[in-house]
DNA sequence: AAATAAAGAAAACAATGATTTTCCAAATTT
DNA sequence: AAATTTGGAAAATCATTGTTTTCTTTATTT
């Protein structure tokens, strides 16, 4: 069985689609997770999802099979954007000859992407949401995984280099990620306001300063 | 205006009461707490609340105002059971004189007031309601407050007995409870299965022995 | 016994929201 | 122009659910 997959279909009667279905595709999901992270999943109509999009529900429903494969789909999207910005830091990271500052900038992404107020809200939906729509925690364990093997770059990286003595790296770098990731637990149950980009930048700066020098002397 | 709150009120005519108002909230707190914990706040019908603490919800709504109302009571109610467990760690830890002991008793509480099966669902619960029901999060930082004490406690103790050089007890603490916090957060998001109670008092012995032989030598 | 209050059962009400359906106005090809 | 397909607008359907109301039974006191 051949698919018909051409990009330029020769098209018989009728009117052509405005775009393409993958372009609807990504225009819907987009204001999905918008208004998904913004309202929850069931502080959201699905109409408001369409007028949102520009689509009509009949649209919506045509590309989308119920409102929960649409909260897939779309968290799976965000999930995908937000621990892909990750990659992004691994590269400026390892450019970097400074073991220090390449730290910096590695946990400069990982706050951004654990701490932003876009981030925290993802994981709120996902602990709220995530016995209805199991799917979603295998996405977000992937991208755990991806984040992991960044942070195990980095300890690799400080072995070979000799900045810190075996061992240490891991602590420093379990330390760390333990402190972001207990500031993001604080803000999910509202017993401290999300960050600002330069809040987190400081703050940043001034754990990492606290572990080297208190830690790895 | 004088109100008349006298216990044993001389009725006049007519059926009294099956039970104390204060005893059908009760149970109706009781039996909300559990179904909200157990389905979530949008999963819970308020009828099937009623019909697990037997009775009308004309009952129901005779004593809480709404829907709402209800969960905020509830959600106290069991911030305070849960936290209030901790005092009596706290109690059993003071009475144990060798600090090392003490601390694991300290700390077993409080694995068991933030792991355990019951904490994680309040936890969540608080976390994707509490936009809605802002007071919620205000009865928890207070909890956490009572929680902070108790380390605070155990702090100042080893300051006096000099068991942990200065500083060093903070940093014990801190990094321990950090241990639990992150435990938490991986069940929250079901990238870690809840802990068994034993699980729990392996896993406290563990992270303590490593903590307090790792940094305190 | 008569009056009266408590509280359950069940229906009524009203609103919301997911999903489907109907109808219609473009846009394109033959 | 006729046929035909896309997709918007809006109403219809259907279920759920918070809240209120009505009715009734029961246990008291006068």
């Amino acid at each position: 069985m051949m698919v018909d997959s051409d990009p330029v279909q020769p098209r018989g009667p009728g009117r052509p689609p405005l775009r393409s279905e993958e372009e609807t595709r990504a225009l819907i999901v987009a204001a999905a997770a918008r208004a998904f992270l913004d309202t929850g999943y069931v502080g959201t109509g699905v109409d408001t999802i369409a007028r949102a999009a520009g689509v009509s529900t009949r649209t919506l429903y045509r590309l989308f099979a119920t409102k929960g494969d649409l909260l897939k789909k779309a968290m799976e999207a965000r999930i995908d954007i937000a621990f892909g910005q990750l990659d992004a830091a691994r590269a400026a990271g390892a450019a970097g000859a400074d073991p220090r500052s390449s730290l910096e900038l590695l946990l400069g992404g990982y706050a951004e992407l654990v701490l932003s107020d876009e981030a925290v809200r993802l994981t709120r939906l996902i602990i709220a949401e995530r016995q209805g729509v199991p799917a979603l925690v295998e996405s977000y364990r992937q991208a755990t995984v991806r984040v992991a093997d960044v942070f195990d770059a980095w300890i690799g990286e400080q072995q070979r280099t000799g900045f810190l003595r075996p061992g240490k790296a891991e602590m420093v770098a379990h330390l760390l990620r333990g402190t972001i990731n207990e500031a993001q637990r604080q803000i999910l149950l509202g017993l401290r306001e999300p960050l600002t980009a330069d809040e987190r930048r400081d703050w940043v700066a001034a754990s990492l300063a606290m572990a080297l020098d208190g830690l790895a002397a």
